[in-house]
DNA sequence: AAATTCGTACAGAATAAACTGTACGAATAA
DNA sequence: TTATTCGTACAGTTTATTCTGTACGAATTT
C-alpha cells in the first residue's frame, strides 16, 4: 500500500466516522478533527492539524479546546517540543457515551428545576381555581413526569 | 386565574418545555409548536397556529409536517371543518423516546454499512501489507466495534 | 534585551439554517 | 362555471453559526 492509497482510504474512514461523531453534538469540524487524531493516533500541534485539515489555526485552537473539554482529546507533553501537542483518547465508547449520557441527565435535571419552580407558583393558591387552571396543572405534571422518565432512561443506560 | 395570568404561565411552560424538545433534534420552532399544541390539547388549524405563535403560515405548514413525520402530532378530522386540523399526541414519553432511540439505531446501522464496506476493500489483499496498513485495519475495527457498542446501548434502552 | 514564535481574543466574512411572501394547483363554495 | 379558500413549492430574505485574518500578550530563543 503506497502513501496515496493509504491517504485516500484514511480520508474515507474519517469522513464516515465524523458523521457518527456529529451525532454526539459535535460540530462538523470538531468531528473531523477528532476522527483525524484518532486514526493517526499520535500527537499533533495546532499547525500540523491546520495543515492536515486545511483549516485555519484559529479553528484548530477552538475546536481542539472543545474536544479537550469533552474529554475526547488530551494535551500531552514531549520533551524538546515547544508547541502544544494534542492526542485523541483511544477508548472510544468510554469517551463518548458517558459524556453524552451525562449531558442528557444534566439537561433534564435543569429543566426539571425550572418546571418545578413554575409548579410551585401554581400550587400557592395565588390564583382563583377554575377548570383551565386545573387542566394546566395536570399538563404541567405530565410534562414533569416526562422529564423524570427521560432522565431515568439515561440513568439506566449508564448502569451497563 | 384570569386570561392574562393563564397565558403568561402557559408561555413560561412552553418556553421551558420547548428547550427539552429541542434536545430530541427538533428545530426551535417545531419544539415551540409542539409544546403549544400539547399544552392546549385541542386541534388547531394552520392559521390558528400561525396567529398563536406569530409565525408565517408557511412555517407552520412545514413545521407541523415534521411533527407528523416524527409521530408527535396527528392530523384529525372534524365534520363541518374544512381546514386541516392538527393535534398533539398526548403520551409524551412514548412519542419521543422510541423515535429518538430508533433514530440512533438506524443511523449507527447505516454507518456500520459504510464502514464495513471499507473494511471489505481492505481485506481483499489489493494492497501490499505493511505496518501502516495493519494499524489502519486495527483502528477501523475499533471504530466498527464502537458503532456496535453504541447501537447495542440504544437497543438495550429500548427494552425497558 | 531584542526578536521570534506560540496560542487565542476578537471582529468581520463566508456559509448554513430558519423563516417569509408570492404564486399556484387542488378542493370547496357560491 | 366562476370565485374563494386551502395547503405548500419555491425563491429570496433574515438570522444564526462557522470560519478566517489580524493583532496582541506570554513564553521561548537568540
Amino acid at each position: 500500500m503506497n502513501e496515496h492509497q493509504n491517504e485516500t482510504i484514511t480520508n474515507k474512514i474519517i469522513l464516515e466516522f465524523a458523521k457518527t461523531i456529529e451525532m454526539f453534538d459535535l460540530t462538523p469540524l470538531e468531528a473531523r478533527l477528532f476522527a483525524f487524531l484518532y486514526l493517526n493516533e499520535k500527537a499533533y500541534t495546532l499547525d500540523e492539524m491546520s495543515e492536515a485539515l486545511g483549516k485555519s489555526k484559529t479553528s484548530m485552537s477552538t475546536s481542539v479546546r472543545s474536544l479537550v473539554e469533552f474529554n475526547l482529546v488530551t494535551r500531552v507533553w514531549k520533551k524538546g517540543v515547544r508547541k502544544d501537542l494534542y492526542q485523541a483518547n483511544m477508548q472510544l465508547f468510554k469517551s463518548f457515551m458517558p459524556t453524552y449520557i451525562n449531558k442528557w441527565i444534566d439537561a433534564t435535571n435543569h429543566q426539571l428545576d425550572s418546571l418545578e419552580e413554575i409548579e410551585n407558583k401554581l400550587q400557592q393558591n395565588e390564583y382563583e381555581d377554575n377548570e383551565k387552571l386545573t387542566l394546566l396543572k395536570k399538563r404541567l405534571n405530565n410534562i414533569i413526569d416526562f422529564h423524570h422518565e427521560v432522565e431515568q432512561s439515561f440513568r439506566d443506560m449508564k448502569e451497563d
